[in-house]
DNA sequence: GTGAAAGCGCTAACAT
DNA sequence: ATGTTAGCGCTTTCAC
């Protein structure tokens, strides 16, 4: 057989498909979306005729009329983060196994580039929604809940994102190895040092509750919301430089290298003048002199609970207010070492 | 005024702004598109009736209308290198400065897997596609070549990708700053620490022909195409163990971390015993001790121009066979030092 | 300049 | 069980 009337620019469309098996397009359409009212014997040549013209269906066009387009919207506020990349690869698993592809958008930081950013996928109209750490946004997420379209926030949820249902994970219990190693190792202070968006995290929380079983004193320290390395130097410098200095710091991951730098140029040495745990694992931690132990997440676990999620909540069964697919865990490594005399 | 007949769960279309401003809907379309064949006060009633009720248009269906969705498809082997997010940054940014979004999906490896999410892509009807360093895949692109969907490689293409258009910068003239350095800090030995695949990059002629200029020797060390940090190991004793051991080692970001953990294990130096370059930058080589020095990318920049190229390339003028939208850079650090005696 | 109508590719009544 | 028809939201002839 030859594929009937073929011009080259053209893509073969079920018409195609419907014509060279001989059947309606209805048929055809049936017999491809596995529906039962259909003939063996038509449904076999329906197949056949697809495969030889290597029929794929428009995706776009059996959204139109099924109002699904099959794509899922995801938010990052940047992929910088190893946790917002395994998340990013997480969902696009999920979404894949069912059917979904993935539209990422990069939100820069301002409230108008998210606006911006919400509005290309509302536009594209994306069945669902995954919005890592989202801060800010419930008010641009009207058009969407008033479609009904399904929204989940991944990871951690700042003021102002509503009451999204949130994929996390629980670091409680991996805080508390971590707390329960330092205390062993003689610590007595600690510090997290984290932006003030960052201390909202339930990992504040945990991180008091925790110190306070053993007596041990916490404090937090803001940093700077700011990229550049050397905006940590001078916070650092102050804590360090206190009386009352901690000898354990906790931090992002995002803020170690500065941390290191800051570190490093006021002659400090770890562990043996302060232990350091970081929030969020890389290759490269494992590496450095000393190896920086981490607290740890499981993003790819996240973000595949997003994607089953927010597939589910298509299909019509809304999720739970949190969805805790997995724990953190706790890394040790050498960069937490006994409590300085 | 109020919005005409609403129903909650229902999108606002372009028959309820034709409606609400009281005209036909080719009036309301043709206004909303910017053509001039409509009254100026008509125009203003359509925009004034779209921005009431927040009209949004369906892009899905303007696309199947126009045989365009507006949608550009990305494909990462994985977003794991500095590079590749800077590149996926990048081309975003022009995607979205051009009206269109980004379909993003990972490919993990094999071929098949490439294959799925090629057709996935396909079956969305994605207006073009942007692969960062295929390679093997020129087959399976058969269906888009057809169908006249621009296709570009950004960063490099391996074998198998056909004449593809590349994206791509010229490490040409970072390298020989690099060599240079090297060799007037006395070295003469230089080694490429890569894996086969990569060995076929152009660095390595540059390489080749830059240390040939003042006389270095230069080596290659294949490297297995392994993630394990491990397998590196036993490559690197190898070549540090030789009698003529090289005193300087180029070798891709992705490898560092192994390459560190194994030159430790060794005994070894940076950059005392062997100084060390890195094809790729990130924040964390520069807090290492010693920091590392660098041949690196303007991924973010090589993005925006495949971005770019394709959009022209859809709107009819297809790009050069190499765009080359700017050059790596030499970031000189102190693990690159004297020749060791 | 404006509206009516056709049609992009597909699915889902509705007829038979 | 199959074909005919309508219509998803939009643009664009084609008449007037």
């Amino acid at each position: 057989m030859v594929a009937d009337e073929w011009k080259p620019g053209r893509v073969v469309t079920l018409k195609d498909v419907a014509r060279h098996a001989d059947v309606s397009i209805s048929t055809a359409s049936r017999a491809l979306t596995g529906q039962r009212n259909v003939q063996t014997e038509l449904a076999a040549r329906v197949w056949a005729a697809a495969e030889e013209l290597d029929y794929r269906p428009n995706v776009a066009a059996r959204g139109l009329r099924l109002a699904r387009t099959m794509t899922i919207g995801a938010v990052f506020n940047r992929l910088e983060s190893p946790v917002a990349l395994e998340v990013f690869d997480g969902l696009g698993e999920a979404a894949h196994e069912h059917g979904y592809s993935v539209l990422v958008a990069n939100a820069g930081g301002s409230a108008g580039e998210y606006q911006v950013v919400l509005q290309r996928l509302f536009d594209q109209r994306v069945d669902a929604l995954v919005l890592y750490r989202p801060s800010g946004v419930e008010a641009q997420l009207q058009p969407f809940h008033d479609l009904g379209v399904p929204v989940v926030a991944v990871f951690a949820r700042g003021p102002g994102s509503g009451d999204l249902p949130l994929v996390t994970n629980g670091p409680g219990a991996a805080i508390a190895q971590a707390v329960a190693r330092l205390a062993e190792l003689g610590h007595r202070s600690l510090a997290y040092l984290a932006t003030p968006v960052e201390m909202r995290d339930n990992r504040t929380t945990h991180l008091r509750e925790e110190s306070a079983k053993y007596g041990i004193e916490f404090a937090m320290h803001p940093l700077l919301d700011d990229r550049d390395h050397a905006s940590i130097g001078p916070v650092v410098h102050d804590v360090m430089s206190a009386r009352h200095r901690p000898t354990g710091l906790f931090i992002r991951y995002r803020h170690v290298p500065g941390l290191l730098q800051a570190l490093n140029a006021g002659g400090l040495e770890i562990p043996r003048d302060v232990s350091l745990v970081s929030f969020g694992d890389a290759e490269w931690l494992q590496s450095t002199r000393p190896p920086i132990a981490t607290i740890n997440v499981d993003g790819q676990e996240l973000g595949r609970a997003a994607g089953r999620a927010v597939v589910e909540w298509i299909k019509g069964t809304a999720p739970p207010a949190v969805i805790q697919p997995s724990s953190a865990y706790w890394v040790d490594r050498a960069s937490v070492g006994p409590a300085p005399a």
